[in-house]
DNA sequence: GACTAAACGAGACGGTACGTCATGTCTTGGG
DNA sequence: CCCAAGACATGACGTACCGTCTCGTTTAGTC
């Protein structure tokens, strides 16, 4: 069986990096409004005829390189409680989104209403896989008696995770850790049962 | 007491009003994205330079132009209570954010993140006097014992209303009225004293 | 009476001149072939869009540049006799047609087959005033008795102009002007009346 | 008496001839103006790279795709007399002028201005052989007492030929066959001794 | 009733980026 | 060593708005 079924010269994997790379770059110095796709050809050494034939749009090119320098970092944490993992995972989420790579993303986010293509691009490879997760994590949480009486994980969730984007939608004041702590401290006390996570995850009562 | 203080021919009312319909019609039909000057100086029948020189920027126009035609209908109001206050508010504001205007208006702030003149017209016209208003119900909330002990006003406030911001960020499904509502009863479970407002606030399934 | 009926700003003749300025020399300099729009508005310091808004294609600009800077040599010349007329206009178009100036007018004339517009454009700013001068020249002739018996109009204007013509299809040689005279003679013979127009010019052999 | 000389695999004839034929439709089908050497390739289910290494430009595979299919048309005419074989040719050049294929190589030769390796090409193929018979024939006709005195051959080659040529560089209408007949008649009157070879040839009208 | 002066409509201006196209070169695996 | 397939960098195309500019024309209040 041979490497490679197709004919042809093979897609360049020094020119895709390049222009990952030459898209994120020009991304996180500019934003998106200044997301110039001959930019990134010209940086890139690359010509647009190359983008467009790997990327449908601006707004997939933009995403995947966002994605291709950051998404390492987004793990699905596990530390016991369901309580512990959000937080954990929304704790994260905030320090991401605070600092140049959040202004990408928040104008990202934004412009999305705008954008169709931006929009669904960054369905798939933001909002889905972190709201499939949110999902499951909410039914063994609801599962294993961790969530108040009465709680569903749509309003839950929403409450969890809302107080983080919203800020992206107004003026540059990213809540600091603190400020999140304390909005997730008192959407917690409303979604889990009993206390804080740690020291006695569980007590009963 | 004169009419008027300044010689040169005079701003013309009519000429201000045609430019801002024509703006506001075009910002419903088209979108932040397809609202162009040369289209909103054409419909007006308006040069281009008459909008420059009483508008600064692009943005101003659009978030003038929202605001003349919306914001007598947004109106702060007054139920008795904290929970109903806000939860009136909140109602009403998430009705306002779907449909057409919504979303303009929805555009319009995830543009912001792109468009500093933009961010600021709106900081100014609609987030301003809602956030005064907000702490300002709280501290009275506070004042009056309807607060959970330890609730600051600033994650609660961001608890009651990211909810309906958040998804403007996101793609087009808005949440519904119950969902709203369900998300409003967790939010106000942690908040606020007591029970809910009206009948058996917390059906346990 | 004012100086002007249409409102708006007025076209701008310097821009207008720069324009064609450069565009005439990127058309000597480059040919048609290398005669980019986007280098004429560079070099012109002018917006494609100005372009665009007066000249409708490509070819209408190069025309238009091309005969603004060389139409007033060409002058239909009065020496008394059909054959000396037909004589100085050859030789004065073969001069024209000799040197940088003819070449762009050679790649013109043989990128109109290919390019409709500029074919247009070069009937009606080159051809049609010389076919029009030539008839009528012709049959002033006839009138007067010049033309020898039975020669008509059409023939002879092909015969006199067509050897000038037809080198701008081959290679690079022009005929020089010996040549051009030469020939001129041989076609005369057939068409005019008696000998050579002045003098005894053409010592036959 | 081995199969081959050369090691590696041989150069495949089928190749070549769908090359040709493709190329050939499509620049009789869409002039030299849409000879896209991608399209040649893709009909001819062939590479690009082929291409290049058995043609050196596009122009010489237009050109040779052209005479593949056309040279043998055109043989030199043998008709007894000089006039005779000189008209004989040049109806038939006019009447290969005349039609689709006519256009393809009127586009050619307009093009061959702006792009130098399509007038070598079609200086090799197409004007060295019509020179070289021109020249040879017109030295037999002096030779055997034909030519008027005093007629050189260059002159009287560019008289007769010129005129069949000239309108490839102007708009569409070629010139009739009577048209042709008349200016050839013109033409041989000054360049032939005695009188045209059929019928009553200078009707004195 | 003439003068002054700013606002007005119209639209031309220099720019920037868009997405598309064909060119001639290159890089594979297979014959 | 040839072949097909097709990816590659390049560079011009014609279009759409942007925000600025320059006109000649109102439309008032002042002299």
């Amino acid at each position: 069986m041979s490497k490679s079924r197709v004919p042809g010269r093979p897609r360049s994997e020094k020119s895709r990096e390049a222009i990952l790379d030459a898209a994120f770059a020009l991304l996180v110095e500019r934003g998106w409004a200044g997301f110039a796709l001959e930019a990134v050809a010209a940086t890139a050494g690359a010509g647009k005829t190359t983008i467009y034939r790997w990327w449908k749009t601006k707004a997939d090119l933009a995403v995947d390189a966002f994605f291709h320098a950051t998404e390492e970092e987004l793990r699905f944490p596990d530390t016991g409680t369901a309580r512990g993992d959000f937080e954990a995972q929304i704790i994260e989420l905030a320090a991401l989104l605070t600092g140049a790579r959040g202004r990408a993303l928040a104008e990202m986010l934004g412009a999305a209403r705008t954008d169709p293509s931006l929009g669904k691009a960054l369905a798939e490879r933001w909002l889905a896989p972190r709201r499939r997760w949110g999902y499951e994590r909410m039914a063994r949480a609801a599962a294993s008696g961790e969530l108040a009486p009465g709680v569903a994980p749509g309003p839950a969730l929403a409450l969890l995770y809302s107080p983080v984007y919203t800020p992206l939608l107004f003026g540059g004041e990213t809540p600091g850790p603190e400020q999140i702590k304390a909005i997730l401290d008192l959407a917690c006390s409303a979604i889990f049962q009993g206390q804080a996570p740690q020291g006695s995850p569980d007590p009963t009562g």
